[in-house]
DNA sequence: AATGAATGAGCGTTCATTCAT
DNA sequence: GATGAATGAACGCTCATTCAT
């Protein structure tokens, strides 16, 4: 692939982001072209239908989320999650399902897999619970997220709504 | 108002329920009409916006819902709203704000009204910390209901994330 | 159906006839929508598909056809048709298939059973020999309606055309 | 002309013949230059416009005609170009101007100067009516290759349809 | 000369909304 | 009040053609 074709997908992938973070999944194919300064027909060189551009989007946000879960703790890393949700409204609205036909199974299980170490440092550290186990919290962490992204919780409601987990976690 | 647009408008509400409940909001208005058994233009008549139709079911699923909080603990209502979640994607769907200008400030009144009722209730009875306040308590409401909408969990992993949640509310 | 809706939906093949009659099946929805008068929306209310608009015209051509054979003879009807061939540009494409998904079967055998008819009695009439069957004589009609169509033949070179083929059918 | 462009036109003329008989003229320049190996700009530097590339087959295919042509008698051309019909698509196709603006009025008159000289043999000897002339004769020839081509004849019915005219032809 | 990424007009289709009947 | 036909902006997508690399 060439150097501005690269650089090309990399604008559109940042513009949808963008987008789709300010309109939701909704959002026109021709308004990211327009704000990647591309035409529209770079946009569908690049990702032949709208689903499979979303489906990019996610991949690099979960991504993006795999490499930041490796350096926190569970609960520092459930805080970013949630505090990040607005920003990332794409990845909260696709989870949900939004009428796409979007398959990410690796992505999203690299994610568990992700969540799952940090759940047994959790563990073995003595600060969740034995008996809880992933699917809850992978449960949680979607839940949350979707909350506070449509919620347009504030940092207090953030926190009070985590400790509330939290102490679940912790005293099961 | 005559007899017959009273019914029709009834219909049309009944019908609006049962196709965006299956289809989600993005269903088309037209098909709302041919459920109901009326033209299209009887639809706009009553609701003059589709916005205006999603709400007005809106507050009738949130009616409800305050009317079932009155029969109910605190547990038990949060259990059984899990449990409706799906039922009635509507709801979930449309708090989740899918791109609709929907705003219902009084019937969500309503229904946090009766939630702090059962709150209080819980916190009287022993079983909810004191700290607890009634903000996280709707935020982890409507969270989890987004979560059991979107995620298909199935009643283990229901009762298991909802059994974290309570350990915090108890031991926060 | 309304009577607007009714002159709507003639006005809409009449102008599809015209417009296809002249750049074929290719030539755009909206070009027809234009040409008839009314928006683009109006004609999809009539016609789900382009195809089902094609299909609709071509029926509306075919029953003309076989009224038009009720009143000739073989040899008139074959030489009206493909008279016609030109102004019914739209009748010979689309037999020919130029790539849409259209089904006739009933317009096109009520076609077939007229030309049957006259085939007999020209059979009858010791105009046409004996051997000459129908499928044939109907390959023979797609093949010079095709023919006519796209060669821009003048007058005299149809005549001289079919008149070879008549020759044929009457000294097999 | 350098060797590399010369083995290249002939590969998009290659892929070109064999991808616009499966396809008809619809089919997208990507596809000619997917099948013959090389980049869509280079297409485009052979053939300034998609009617070019399909003028030039239209060339190479009537040059062949002519050929086969010199080797034949009238009966046996005229079989043979409507045997070849369905598998030679564009001809038949183009001949038939679906939307393409193109002309080649040398080919075609080679084409024509071809089938003249078999005329003039088959009425030296006795097998074609004197006033039989080239005009109608081209034109059946187009029309029986446009009808075998669309119409999906089998062996009969061709073997048939050509019956009649070659009757026609005799004894005018 | 070849590449293939970029362009953008154009297409078929949908659907919230309006308004004549 | 009810009907349902009409509207037209908007969408996802295609593809002949251009041009920087």
């Amino acid at each position: 692939m060439r150097a501005d074709a690269q650089r090309n997908r990399a604008r559109i992938l940042d513009a949808a982001e963008a987008v789709f973070a300010e309109f939701g999944p909704r959002a026109s194919t021709e308004e990211v072209a327009r704000r990647a300064g591309v035409a529209i027909g770079t946009v569908f060189r690049h990702f032949p239908t709208k689903d499979d551009l979303l489906a990019a989007i996610m991949k690099r946000l979960l991504t993006q989320l795999v490499e930041e879960a490796g350096q926190r703790d569970l609960f520092a890393f459930f805080t970013l999650m949630v505090a990040q949700a607005a920003a990332k409204k794409t990845v909260a609205d696709l989870l949900a399902g939004s009428g796409m036909n979007i398959r990410l199974p690796d992505a999203v299980g690299h994610l568990e897999e992700a969540v799952g170490r940090l759940l047994e440092q959790a563990r073995a550290a003595g600060v969740v619970a034995a008996p809880v186990r992933l699917a809850e919290v992978m449960a949680l962490l979607a839940s949350v997220c979707q909350g506070a992204l449509h919620g347009g919780w504030d940092e207090q409601l953030q926190a009070r709504t985590l400790a509330v987990i939290f102490a679940g976690l912790k005293r099961y």
